[in-house]
RNA sequence: GCGGGCGUGGCGGAAUUGGUAGACGCAAGGGACUUAAAAUCCCUCAGGCCGAAAGGCCUGUGCCGGUUCGAUCCCGGCCGCCCGCACCA
């Protein structure tokens, strides 16, 4: 027989379509034996890429696996349907997004269902579907409602050809990436989830979430950015009355407020920095025409990652000064300056270029007077200066009156508490973490249900409206968004009065869709609200989820909050929607450059012995160029479907789970895919054999059955370890070496003898997770009628795991010089009498007697000369 | 700049976390079968040295040092690569 991965796949895969194999129960039976895997639902884009097999390929061994051990597995799949690229084919092709979206699902759901994924389809939806935003809307005026969702003004990324809103991801080197505009900032009314609510949770609940990888969770601790600091206000000193504003009728305020992390530095200030958007810079410049122009500069320049790196600190003096809270009659000058950002803290700082590099920078620059007042261990009070760097580490206070003496931490206690007892200032805690604003002018996106009305303002949609839905008949050749620009979709009377108005034409960030899609696959179907309690309280939290790092910050954090904003809200009772995370790495490959600098598409270009490789059709030469992540503007990718076309869905799983841990970036190569065909042929043909009538050769001897039965059972026990610990790479070279194991015994003792019939019942169970066609394939060529997936997951017995006889190494000075085997019962005194009796211990002694002996049973034996 | 991670054969990577470094695979080389090729099977495969062979010796987990009977693993200092954030006060 030859392996024909297509028949036996289609079969198997029928098999447990007509069984419906992989339905989850409504509520999992047992609280503690339910088990909710999911991998991250793909964006419909078109077909299925590298990286989606590789993340389902992941979810779904684990799904596999705790199937087998027991547990009520619930492992869904839905589309991420609404996005931008659906209405920019709409624009191009003339169709519907709608069309094109839903036309991407049936393409990607027949390829999905072509891998063997133990997924219950009776649970799929799309988030375009009214049946799924319905119940979004109905979130969003919860929201509303609790305070959570609020409308603000805004600055936001403007793309004037495209007419929309941008995400900061589409604006790249100042323009829209779609249109190549300059970008313009404007300030737009916007709608936004209040996910600064919950800083501190969202910040203290990373502690509780273990099974998440350090990293992720280090990422977002950065992303919230708690600081803790304190609030000041410096006065502004009383001569600057006269100058302060030429209008009599204009007074500006007594005081600029600062935000500082270092209260324990102030007696090293010596100068004030306001962000040139300040309030009072605008207000200043009114009457001073170098500030506006300083002003003017500093909007100018560009926002570009390139740009910031090097821009050098500039400022200008405002001829203002304030008074030092501490030190009476000192004063401090005031400085616009471009370092400042208005959008963090309070948009202006006090500079102490003593432990601040960039004050430094300032203060040598423009001449500022440099006071230490922190003195790190060690150093003499008298002679320490700053010189090239400041600071910023911990260390003693001096030069400071009060604080003198005490450490860094105990001065900032100290100083804050000043500062409050003068009523100059208190302790703050500043978040780096913003309001997350959630309003496109894009057509393909939940509508945001509410209507605006002249008399009664913001007005949400009666529930009994909802679903808003989206008008079919929306015009996509018109710049802008459809919504605005349709006839008469947007017009509508008021809930309230009943007058005129306009329904909110703002569509919901897609980011908004996956924030709860994990919730809605617990009752996927309920129609009475956006999940059923019972149903979220059994399954929640997801127990594993899967997918790319790329959504450390952004997806797991929205989701997050969701979360917690839903808990408030009575539809759950949890705070944190995924227990364990796994982040997979990226799919890599060549990329290809002909002699004209043309990327190239793999199946484009033959290799050539030595390194080299040539055009496939024209011979040219063509350039190789480095691994990198598949993507499609490189050419360097390709199609899965043509993977499993010729050698199945089981040598693609092989693949994706061989050789590179699941966490690390994998290399696609034509070879490794060959060498995981060639294991999966090597092992039907084992089946085969063993399947084969028995023929009358003498049975086996039962010392080498006992060792195929021990090996099988370390295998059982490692395999299961290591799919445990997500070492899926190792699991697969165990398999291997088991299977190596087999293949030896079949030659040497027969395929059909009981001992290899049952090692390769063992293998194909241990197989099951990660290569479940050919694995139930085998299950059913050795006699089983039952389904291998419903069997249950192998133990490996204790007694078959410890061999009689061990293996120690000898090691002389802790070289290895020679290794003894013993039996497992052999004592300390056994193993010492053996080791030394070694000829080549006894060589590498000369002669001299072992000073010390260590044994460490059942390990090593080291003896010191 | 700040934060985090990682450096092991020609390559992807193992090593039950202090106890025989290089499992398993890829590539490569040699051989068998074949008229030939493909497929398949067998052997070699960290480097160096000695030996006809069996075998033996030395070096080796980025570099330097330390702790230890023993270090890929722990500690200190360098070097290099990758990722995240980035004028966050």
């Amino acid at each position: 027989m030859v392996y024909d991965p297509q028949s036996v796949e289609e079969k198997w895969q029928r098999v447990w379509e007509e069984r419906k194999a992989f339905a989850a129960p409504g509520v999992p039976p047992s609280a503690s034996k339910k088990y909710y895997i999911l991998s991250m639902f793909p964006y419909p884009s078109g077909r299925i890429h590298m990286g989606h097999v590789r993340n389902y390929t992941l979810g779904d061994v684990v799904a596999r696996l705790k199937r087998a051990q027991g547990h009520a597995v619930l492992h869904p799949m839905g589309w991420d349907a609404f996005g931008l690229p659906a209405e920019n084919a709409a624009r191009l092709a003339g169709t519907h997004p709608g069309q094109w979206t839903w036309g991407n699902i049936a393409v990607m759901r027949g390829e999905l269902k072509r891998m063997g994924l133990s997924i219950d389809w009776s649970r799929e939806f799309a988030t375009c579907d009214p049946a799924y935003y319905r119940h979004q809307q109905k979130l969003f005026l919860d929201f509303y409602k609790k305070g959570l969702a609020f409308r603000a003004d805004a600055w936001v990324n403007w793309d004037p050809v495209d007419q929309t809103v941008l995400a900061n991801e589409q604006v790249i080197e100042g323009r829209g990436w779609r249109s190549g505009a300059p970008v313009e900032k404007r300030k737009l009314a916007q709608w936004f989830l209040k996910t600064t609510a919950y800083a501190d949770e969202l910040l203290d609940g990373l502690a509780t979430l273990a099974r998440w990888p350090g990293k992720v969770r280090l990422m977002q601790e950065n992303w919230i950015g708690k600081s803790q600091g304190a609030a000041l206000r410096f006065r502004l000193s009383a001569q600057n009355a006269p100058v302060m504003s030429a209008s009599p009728h204009r007074r500006g305020p007594d005081a600029i407020e600062v935000f500082t992390t270092r209260p324990d530095t102030l007696f090293g200030a010596s100068f004030l920095a306001l962000s040139p958007e300040h309030p009072l810079a605008k207000e200043w410049a009114e009457n001073d025409e170098k500030l506006a122009g300083f002003i003017r500069e500093c909007a100018a320049g560009g926002t570009s990652l390139a740009e910031i790196e090097t821009a050098e600190k500039r400022g200008i003096g405002t001829g203002r000064t304030v008074d030092h809270p501490f030190i009476p009659g000192k004063t401090l000058p005031v400085y616009l300056a471009n370092f400042v950002l208005m959008e963090y803290g309070a948009g202006a700082i006090f500079g102490c270029p003593a432990h601040d590099a960039r004050d430094l920078e300032f203060a040598r620059k423009y001449n500022l007077p440099v006071i230490p007042v922190v003195l790190p261990d060690g150093e003499d009070p008298e002679s320490f200066t700053i010189g090239d760097e400041a600071h910023a580490g911990p260390g003693r206070v001096f030069n400071s009156g009060f604080l003198d003496g005490l450490t860094v931490d105990e001065a900032k206690k100290a100083a804050t508490r000043k500062l409050e007892e003068l009523g100059l200032g208190e302790g703050t805690v500043q978040w780096r973490l913003r309001d997350w604003g959630i309003s496109r002018q894009r057509y393909w996106g939940c509508p945001i249900p509410v209507i605006h009305c002249e008399a009664c303002g913001i007005v949400p949609a009666p529930e009994k409206d909802l679903p808003v839905t989206l008008p079919e008949d929306a015009d996509f050749t018109r710049p802008g968004n459809p919504l605005e620009t349709h006839p008469t979709w947007k017009n509508v009377p008021c809930p309230r009065c009943g007058r005129d108005a306009r329904r909110e034409t703002d569509t919901c960030d897609t980011f908004v869709d996956s924030s709860w899609y994990f919730a809605r696959f617990c009752s996927p179907h309920n129609e009475a609200a956006p999940v059923a309690r019972e149903a979220v309280e059994a399954w929640l939290p997801v127990d594993q989820y899967v997918g790319g790092v790329e959504h450390a910050i952004l997806h797991l954090l929205y989701a997050r909050f969701f979360t917690r904003a839903m808990r408030d809200c009575g539809h759950l009772n949890l705070a944190e929607p995924f227990a364990g995370l796994f982040t997979q790495g990226m799919v890599c490959h060549e990329s290809y450059k002909d002699a004209a600098g043309a990327w190239l598409y793999p199946e484009e270009v033959e290799k050539l012995p030595g390194g080299a490789a040539r055009h496939v059709k024209t011979g040219g030469p063509v350039t190789v160029g480095r691994s990198e992540t598949m993507s499609k503007s490189k050419k360097n990718v390709v199609d899965p479907g043509r993977i499993i076309e010729s050698y199945g869905a089981d040598c693609a799983r092989l693949f994706m789970l061989s050789d590179s841990p699941p966490e690390r970036d994998l290399e696609w190569t034509d070879a490794g895919v060959d060498g995981a065909f060639r294991f999966l042929k090597r092992v039907a043909k084992l089946a085969e054999d063993a399947a084969a009538p028995q023929d009358a050769a003498a049975p086996p001897p039962a010392e080498a059955a006992l060792e195929l039965r021990r090996a099988a059972h370390k295998t059982i026990a490692g395999v299961t370890a290591d799919l445990e610990r997500f070492a899926f790479n190792v699991a697969v070279a165990r398999l291997r070496e088991f299977s190596n194991l087999i293949f030896d015994f079949a030659a040497k003792h027969g395929a059909s003898s009981a001992p290899a019939r049952d090692a390769l019942e063992i293998l194909a169970r241990l197989m099951q997770p990660m290569l479940p066609h050919l694995a139930h394939e085998i299950w059913e060529m050795l006699g089983h009628d039952s389904l291998l997936l419903n069997e249950p997951w192998p133990e490996a017995d204790p007694a078959l795991l410890a061999d009689d006889t061990l293996t120690l190494a000898v090691q002389v000075n802790g070289k290895l010089r020679a290794t003894i085997r013993l039996p497992r019962a052999a004592g300390r005194d056994a193993a010492e009498k053996a080791a030394l009796a070694e000829e080549s211990v006894r060589r590498a002694l000369g002669g001299n007697a072992p000073k010390k002996i260590i044994v460490v049973p059942g390990k090593i034996v080291n003896i010191v000369a």
